[in-house]
DNA sequence: TTGAAAGCGCTACCAC
DNA sequence: GTGGTAGCGCTTTCAA
């Protein structure tokens, strides 16, 4: 290519690398320009990656790629990263393969830093991260000692929720957690307490059944709160909330005229649902993108502020909430 | 790392790359291995693709990551390659990047392969194929002149549906068809004919709509149905399925007493629709680790016969199909 | 059985 | 403003 345009290999780097501190006569910079146009000249990022130890890529790890709230994390962190002038290789994490996914990638000198979103305990995370030789970003959850990672302010999306319903009229709102154990599951829960609080109701411990991240432990968690007849529920995630209507359909409880159905996050399956979801949106795509810059900012050495929890979006009130009963 | 056995780089290269051309005496390897375990060596993999112009690492594109259908296939295919020493890596193609994504994957000499799978039209796809300098693999389509490929076979699996339901005593089944032109839809349509024949059916253009495959879609196209009456509906996919229930629930229609549904590919948003969708159970991660296989096939120098169809899975009756009425 | 050395394609430094 | 060149970390051929 180099020889093609009649100019040194190095004075077409510079030119092909937009390199701008050292000049180029413009007739040159335009020869080889063209002379790469013609031969659609690619540079060999093994390279470039050997020489200059970057690869220009961000990993990012997340435990499953047919999730939502995932997908949308990944979007967001490959828009921000391409305007970065980064790539974004993806990888999922099946169970098992945990500490696996992480060292292959930051041990192979294949990625420059890592975008991560776990479900893992602080304990096994913060193990498997050590083993990783990258810089990296943790998404949606923070690990004491992990000074970079940018999370959701679930807090106040159930706080959101909860205001609806009690708007509406209800006093009895169940809540179904997340984990026992987790983040995300604690803020929520505090939110909803909060909210109620707000709302001048009496938190009911009587009222909270511990329902995971499924649609089984949704279920089960309905159908253990039933005896308390609530009037409305909120459900931690959009998967329990299914998990929730469909004990309540099978208990013959109509909803929203029994009982009002709200869930966190907001995705296209929410108007899937029959009735469809009432859900408070939050902003994961900007968590990645808000991720990847982060990344690249402590990649050029910068030492950037903690990024504060991203408040939740819009409220979309479908048709599983409505007025209290009686 | 060598230097710290004792021995000559490319000693140890010859060890931990388990080469057995050359014999190397036990006592040399052990304490190669042990050094290395002990340093936590890792082969820096752009230098090795630098020289051996081979990254062991296939790419796989697809059109969305939070699609149940593609997240398996990725899964079969990440399955399938870290069996047979291959990395993957993953990529999704945001309408509007479609040539850049394999473009990029391919031109970088990040990639020794590709698997595609993609909602393109054939004209766009393989100008876009023509660009990549890789072998590839296509999922779940056709293509004239593309000789790899690894497609389901939704001709029976629609065949399949069509006989439960006309098992289930229905003679009125409608049918929600894909895009126009699309290979899928093509067969799944034909696969409905071919069901209806088997039951002495009469095959009736009034009883299928376009839908797409989109919520939206489903809905339309149910919506122009509903003045044929048809007493059973097979939708082309479970999102579409979704978006004809909706109608069907809000023009009052009872399913299954009124109309039975059921929807192709099966995935866990089945069981959360109301009333959980009867569904043909697709193979589509064992169609990932087939492409998967076949390429690293091709990229050893083989030829590979070309790959029947994939047969579909079992149909797994849930609420939403049930005896004809009246 | 092991070592020496070339070279993959690029960047970055230095010389002119 | 441009060219020469060393060297990134590895594999592979050849020599010892």
């Amino acid at each position: 290519m180099a020889q093609t345009a009649g100019v040194d290999m190095s004075t077409a780097s510079r030119v092909l690398r937009g390199d701008v501190s050292q000049r180029v006569r413009e007739e040159t910079r335009a020869r080889i320009l063209k002379v790469a146009e013609e031969l659609a000249y690619r540079p060999n990022s093994l390279a470039r990656g050997l020489r200059t130890a970057r690869t220009d890529t961000l990993g990012i790890v997340v435990p499953q790629l047919d999730n939502p709230v995932f997908a949308a994390a990944i979007r967001g962190a490959e828009q921000a990263a391409a305007e970065l002038g980064y790539s974004l290789l993806i990888s999922h994490r099946e169970p098992g393969t945990t500490a696996t996914t992480i060292a292959k990638l930051s041990q192979t000198n294949r990625v420059d830093g890592l975008l991560v979103a776990s479900l893992d305990d602080d304990e096994v995370l913060r193990s498997d991260l050590a083993a990783a030789h990258v810089p990296f970003v943790l998404m949606n959850r923070i690990l004491p000692g992990a000074p970079l990672s940018v999370v959701l302010d679930s807090r106040a999306a159930a706080r959101k929720a909860v205001a609806h319903l009690a708007g509406l009229g209800h006093r009895r709102i169940a809540h179904l957690a997340g984990r026992d154990q987790g983040f995300n599951a604690a803020q929520r829960l505090d939110g909803y307490r909060q909210g109620l609080e707000a709302a001048g109701i009496a938190f009911d411990p009587a009222l909270v059944a511990t329902a995971g991240y499924t649609a089984e432990g949704g279920a089960r968690a309905m159908a253990e709160l039933l005896p308390q007849r609530p009037t409305a529920v909120l459900a931690a995630t959009l998967v329990s909330a299914a998990g929730a209507m469909s004990v309540l359909h099978a208990a013959g409880w109509r909803i929203p005229q029994d009982i009002s159905v709200a869930g966190l996050h907001d995705a296209p399956v929410a108007s899937l649902l029959y009735p469809s979801l009432t859900t408070v949106m939050m902003p994961t795509e900007e968590m990645g993108r808000v991720a990847a810059s982060l990344l690249v900012r402590s990649l050029s050495g910068e030492h950037p502020d903690p990024v504060p929890p991203l408040p939740p979006g819009d409220l979309i009130a479908r048709a599983s909430t409505g007025p209290a009963p009686g």
